[in-house]
RNA sequence: GGGCAGUUAGCUCAGCGGUAGAGCGGCUCGUUUACACCGAGUUGGUCGGGGGUUCGAUUCCCUCACUGCCCACCA
């Protein structure tokens, strides 16, 4: 035990403590301790992208990990926390060839070559791939290190390509030519996960075109997207369009590129219920290549796709002289102005629409048709029963009907990427001609499944190993989609396919806490990997955190500038102060509003945590004394039960996943009714001479600090692992007790039955240390009526219906500042004119000499008085009501009774305090 | 277009069928045995509007309004 300082400094507690856990290896998960007694608990965290550093999102979401995991070990179970990254594909690589960019190293990560330019992106993620590690230690995280991840570890790598192997083999697995979301910067495919609509004002151009057969005819179309009529191959119109049924079957002279003769500009007019009579003009222009719903049409109708793009977003030959190498957006204008010069133009109007935007590049997507691999979801059906059952709970539950609807409209994943940067497709083709001399090159050990022909006829080998002929043989030069090896996430980090102890001991896992913004890229792809590679659920319960926002309620972002640096907050105020600010304003299922008042508030509360310890190091004794239920007095057994209470509350609320509501009670009860009240009162018992009851004081302040700073732990794990030692309260403890460190003390119990027998805690002491209080409060507001500073001593006077022991007097007279508390006898009066309050025990009075103004003392009575009145009123108006007595419950009106009877009591006695006024 | 949240004190949020709560802020007083990152006191609300159910509604139901988010191929 040392002697705690004025202040309490977290920069070097927290290094002190950070390091003496894991040198003692407390966040060590050992997989041979898990047994019946012993269950295991475990969580995995959500890969922050390797590259990235901490935000406020990742305090939110790893405060909650670090709270359930430590108390999950407070109550004895073995925890695994596994930790690690993610290789996050795109981000990763754009971040990398940005760098390179502004440094002037290339221009292009063609100038690099693939793998020079993934040396690079090594050599970054070496250099970075650390820094929110560290991070994630300053805040308190106790991962289990020695078990983190990388998504591109070589075991790692192993699981997704085997399970690549596995669906490919299962014919999950396909490449195809489909319409897909084409980002023209980072030039790529995207799932439709990464897509974000945004609306957007745009303008919607009319312009018209002749019929073939009817020369002088003309239709008008309405398009937001002039630039691809070089690529339209129809006009469509409803086949229930009146106004043009006559037109089906005819042709329409495009009018884009102007300089190709007019029978190649020929399209076809064509009828398709896809084509909403009410929207624009009726006419829809058909672009098969650069329109997903055009593509369906042009499918059903065997139209033809013309691709007029560059994959970079700039127009190709194809577009027509006028077009070709212009960006699609300076085509566009091009296009109108064309349409213009050729009198084709008939009006533009302002229109706004929902464009697709690429999430990471911000900027809008290319439908296109191109060669992509795609990935049937597998065990669809367990992952949606799952959580229908309730087997798997979603908190907040409202979760799991959104996760429930997306799962009921799947649509194939498109898995692969045109990046560096990820796992390479284990997929190569065949360069040679005939299936017979592919399956020759292989050798005879490849099973049937690992060859096909794939719908453009080319031959592909799907294997874990190379094909040893490699003249023969090319790689797929894609990489998968990142969340192709986050789903594997639960399992591939515990070692899978081996059937390895940490596998079995921890799998599936317990909890899994993560941002509702990622419920289909991750939460619903684990299930489902989770399903199909080990035939269960991969945890047992998801906990979806809010999204933090600002105080004006704007999501941080970087270009706004309003995202605080979480590792500033915690140099200024404590990992505890940002730990506690964060979760006390951290509601199940909202969105949290950042103010840094918040942490504020946890570094305020933090210090007086500290000084409340520091005020019972300074009384002194031996620590943990006996308590003596003789000596108990009303204050004490009244902080033993809101204790108890407050344990059950911390308990429920985090057994609920409430973690707000649990940081507020343990606040609540510490600063409002520990210190306050509490300290406050216990100061009449330690200034007086009875020793024992001293000792007894202490060592119910010692019992409750004890308890509270275990229930605090999880929450602020390093001052109140300081707190634990530097009262002594890890002395004689076993240390798998909270002898060598407090996470390792058992989390509170509620006191129990026994308990409160034998110390005779009874309901009735909280009341009568309620009255107790109630007389204080009374003679505060005395005080304040007649305007006396806090600070001068005064005199009261009690006149008590029932007798208060000694004990009693003292504890009230300390609360009050006052110079003494008299307690008057049944016969006393009160001189005239004495100010006077009304109390549960009876009249307090403040006895003044010659100040008072009794006209301004019978008013204020007579507000009290017209306070209580009105309350009067509003009983007797129910209980006057028959329908009410009748209609309400017997308790219920009782208690309206019992309301009345004291209203009128206490208006009684007012009454009598106002008379001794005249 | 469909769905989900939210609307309670100046601000951020609890409460969710029987006398409206907390923190922050404001105001007043104050170095009284830890704590001014503090203490004491105080101010402040017809609980978004309108219906309904009920003896009774901030709390349950319906409806409207606004705000935010998610999903959706009206060019």
């Amino acid at each position: 035990m040392s002697e705690l300082s004025k202040n309490y400094e977290p920069q070097s507690v927290e290094e002190k403590w950070y390091a003496q856990w894991q040198s003692a290896e407390r966040f060590h998960a050992r997989p041979e301790r898990v047994c019946e007694k012993r269950p295991a608990y475990s969580i995995v965290i959500p890969p922050p992208n390797v590259t990235g550093v901490l935000t406020l999102g990742h305090v939110l979401n790893n405060t909650i990990q670090d709270i359930l995991a430590r108390r999950a070990r407070m109550q004895g179970r073995e925890v695994l926390w596994l930790p690690g990254t993610d290789h996050a594909g795109i981000a990763t690589q754009t971040v990398v060839e940005r760098t390179l960019k502004k440094q002037g190293a290339i221009r292009h990560r063609d100038d690099l070559g693939r793998e020079k330019f993934l040396e690079k992106v090594w050599e970054w993620k070496e250099k970075h791939g650390g820094i929110i590690i560290q991070q994630l230690r300053k805040l308190g995280a106790s991962c289990d290190w020695s078990r983190e991840r990388f998504t591109m570890d070589p075991e790692y790598s192993e699981c997704v390509q085997r399970v690549f192997v596995d669906l490919f083999s299962k014919g999950l697995i396909y490449r195809g030519k489909r319409m897909v979301n084409w980002c023209p910067v980072s030039r790529t495919a995207l799932s439709d996960e990464e897509v974000v609509m945004k609306e957007q004002n745009g303008s919607l151009t009319h312009f018209k075109v002749e019929v073939a057969e009817r020369p002088g005819t003309f239709l008008t179309i309405a398009t937001t997207r002039p630039e691809t009529i070089p690529g339209d191959s129809a006009i469509a119109v409803n086949p229930n369009d009146p106004r043009y049924t006559d037109f089906i079957g005819l042709h329409a002279v495009r009018p884009l590129p102007s300089e190709l003769p007019r029978e190649q500009r020929l399209i076809p007019i064509i009828a398709d219920a896809h084509v909403e009579f009410g929207f624009g003009t009726g006419v829809l222009k058909v672009t098969p290549a650069h329109d997903k719903a055009d593509f369906e049409i042009g499918l059903r109708h065997q139209l033809p796709a013309i691709d007029i793009m560059h994959p970079d977003g700039t127009m190709n030959a194809l577009a027509g002289v006028d077009l070709a190498g212009k960006d699609r957006f300076e085509a566009r204008s091009l296009a109108i102005e064309k349409l213009r010069a050729l009198g084709l133009l008939e009006k533009e109007e302002p229109h706004r629409n929902n464009v697709g935007f690429s999430e990471r590049a911000d900027v809008p997507i290319e439908p296109r048709l191109s060669q992509q691999w795609f990935l049937k979801y597998p065990s669809v059906q367990a992952s949606r029963e799952v959580v229908r059952s309730g087997q798997m709970r979603f908190h907040p539950e409202r979760w799991a009907k959104v996760y429930d609807h997306w799962m009921e409209n799947l649509q194939d994943w498109c898995i692969s990427r045109q990046l560096w940067w990820g796992h390479r497709i284990p997929v190569w083709y065949f360069r040679g001609t005939g299936l017979d001399a592919a399956r020759a090159s292989l050798g005879a050990s490849i099973p049937d499944h690992a060859l096909r022909v794939l719908e453009d006829g080319s031959i592909a080998y799907c294997g874990l190993q190379a094909p040893a002929e490699t003249s023969l043989w090319e790689q797929d030069s894609d990489v998968l989609d990142t969340w192709f090896s986050s789903w594997l996430w639960p399992f591939a980090t515990m070692g899978w396919p081996e059937s390895t102890p940490t596998l079995k001991a921890f799998y599936p896992t317990t909890d899994l806490v993560t941002g509702p913004d990622i419920i289909f890229f991750w939460v619903a792809r684990m299930i489902m990997a989770g399903f199909e590679y080990l035939g269960e659920l991969p945890f047992k319960n998801v906990y979806f955190t809010g999204i933090i926002r600002d105080k004006q309620g704007r999501k941080m972002s970087k270009s706004l500038g309003n995202s605080p640096d979480p590792l500033d907050l915690i140099s200024k105020f404590g990992a505890d102060a940002l730990r506690f600010g964060v979760m006390r304003s951290a509601p199940l299922g909202q969105d949290v509003l950042f103010d840094e008042k918040n942490v504020e508030l946890g570094r305020n509360f933090c210090t007086k945590l500290w000084n409340a310890c520091r005020f019972r190091q300074m009384q002194g004794g031996s620590v943990e004394g006996e308590i003596q239920s003789t000596l108990l007095s009303t204050e004490d057994k009244w902080i033993l039960l809101r204790l108890d209470k407050t344990i059950e509350e911390v308990s429920k609320s985090l057994d609920e996943y409430r973690f707000s509501d649990a940081a507020q009670a343990l606040y609540r009860f510490f600063w409002s009714e520990y210190c306050d009240w509490y300290v406050e009162a216990s100061k009449a018992a330690l200034s007086g001479t009875d020793t024992a009851r001293r000792d007894n004081t202490l060592a119910v302040m010692d019992f409750v600090l004890a308890h509270t700073l275990r229930l605090f732990h999880p929450f602020i794990p390093f001052i109140t692992e300081e707190l634990w030692h530097g009262l002594g309260f890890h002395e004689d403890l076993p240390p798998d007790q909270g002898g060598d460190t407090l996470m390792s003390a058992p989390w509170p119990r509620n006191l129990g039955p026994d308990f409160h027998a034998h110390y005779g805690l009874l309901p009735e002491d909280e009341t009568r240390a309620n009255a107790k209080f109630d007389v204080v409060l009374a003679g505060r507001g005395l005080r304040r009526d007649f305007q006396l500073p806090s600070n001068k001593k005064l005199s009261f006077v009690l006149k008590p219906q029932s007798p208060l022991s000694e004990e009693e007097v003292q504890v009230i007279q300390l609360l009050l500042n006052a110079e003494q508390l008299q307690v008057a006898t049944a016969d006393w009066i009160a001189p005239k004119g004495t100010p006077s309050a009304l109390t549960p025990f009876g009249p307090l009075f403040l006895p003044l000499e010659g100040v008072v103004d009794m006209a301004a003392e019978r008013e204020r009575i007579g507000k009290e008085i017209a306070k209580i009145e009105q309350e009067l009123v509003k009983v007797r108006a129910k209980l006057s009501s028959e329908t009410f007595v009748q209609g309400a419950p017997a308790q219920v009106v009782a208690e309206h009774r019992q309301r009345e009877s004291d209203w009128l009591q206490k208006l009684g006695e007012l009454q009598r305090l106002r008379e001794a006024l005249s």
